[in-house]
DNA sequence: ACATTGACCTGGGAGC
DNA sequence: TGCTCCCAGGTCAATG
């Protein structure tokens, strides 16, 4: 489900649930995810009070008070809140159950997703260190993307699903920003201009603020802390509309892969 | 330093 | 119905 505003989602759906409680227990009834979920982890964090969860790209951090668990979704990762006596279905793969009662279950069929413990510092995290600013904060910004797309040799939108570059940014809203911005996906990073950036940095923003607005975009598994699928889909302007009419002018929408990822744009709109 | 590709997984849908 | 093939929201690690 993992795009930043879907992982917003998540992040606002089971918050509340969750912070200021002590950690029950631990069950890792499938640790092998990307990486394996660390053996000790109950004995890391049961007893130990949630401080607070906050979102850093695509990434969830759940802060105690001598570290951190770093989640990520991956593909097809999904968080609920259960009463701890919930039948577990296939997939789930973790829950942390917490002393009211309440568990926050990790379910991932893809196994594309990871949960790590860090001590000290979070940020100074391997997965973390490296990621670029959060395209809603000012320091994301049209000079920031002018600067970051100089010398660049690979297409705008690998630069945009790089998170070295930016944080957070995936397939669909790669696609749906270029679209609003009228930039051709394809188009060397190097080439944009001024202006280029300027709307480019602008449509990302607004199109991340819209769909965190709207609860995240469910394609086929997403669902928020209670099971309530997201209900952006129907707004996407390009992105799985291949072969349909151009939403602007209606000429044939068309479907290009670019860095492996399969990329929807208007010919007549992206230049 | 940057760009590209392979690899990791399961499940759903299309086509035969 | 059932099989095979293709595709899917990510991104690290290895390679050029």
């Amino acid at each position: 489900m993992p795009e930043l505003p879907e992982v917003e989602t998540a992040l606002r759906g089971i918050k509340p649930y969750i912070v200021g409680e002590k950690v029950k227990d631990v069950i890792l009834r499938f640790p092998r995810l990307r990486w394996p979920i660390p053996e000790q982890l109950p004995q890391l964090i049961v007893g130990h009070t949630l401080k607070s969860v906050v979102r850093r790209g695509k990434y969830l951090i759940f802060r105690f008070d001598h570290g951190a668990l770093i989640l990520h979704l991956g593909m097809s990762g999904n968080l609920r809140i259960v009463n701890h006596d919930v039948a577990v279905k296939k997939h789930d793969h973790v829950d942390i159950t917490f002393s009211n009662g309440k568990s926050l279950r990790f379910n991932d069929p893809r196994r594309f997703g990871a949960l790590l413990w860090a001590e000290n510092d979070v940020h100074e995290h391997k997965l973390l260190s490296q990621l670029g600013p959060e395209p809603l904060t000012a320091t994301f910004s049209s000079e920031y993307l002018w600067k970051q797309t100089r010398g660049r040799a690979a297409s705008i939108k690998t630069c945009l699903m790089n998170g070295r570059i930016v944080a957070g940014i995936g397939n669909i809203y790669a696609a749906e920003a270029l679209f609003l911005a009228g930039i051709n996906p394809k188009k060397t990073a190097n080439k944009l201009s001024k202006l280029d950036c300027q709307h480019l940095a602008e449509a990302i923003k607004a199109v991340l603020k819209k769909a965190i607005k709207k609860g995240g975009t469910t394609l086929r598994d997403f669902a928020d802390a209670h099971g309530k699928p997201g209900y952006f889909k129907l707004e996407l302007l390009v992105y799985g509309r291949q072969g349909q009419a151009c939403p602007r002018c209606a000429n044939k929408l068309k479907t290009i892969v670019i860095a492996q990822r399969s990329t929807v744009f208007c010919t007549k709109c992206q230049k």
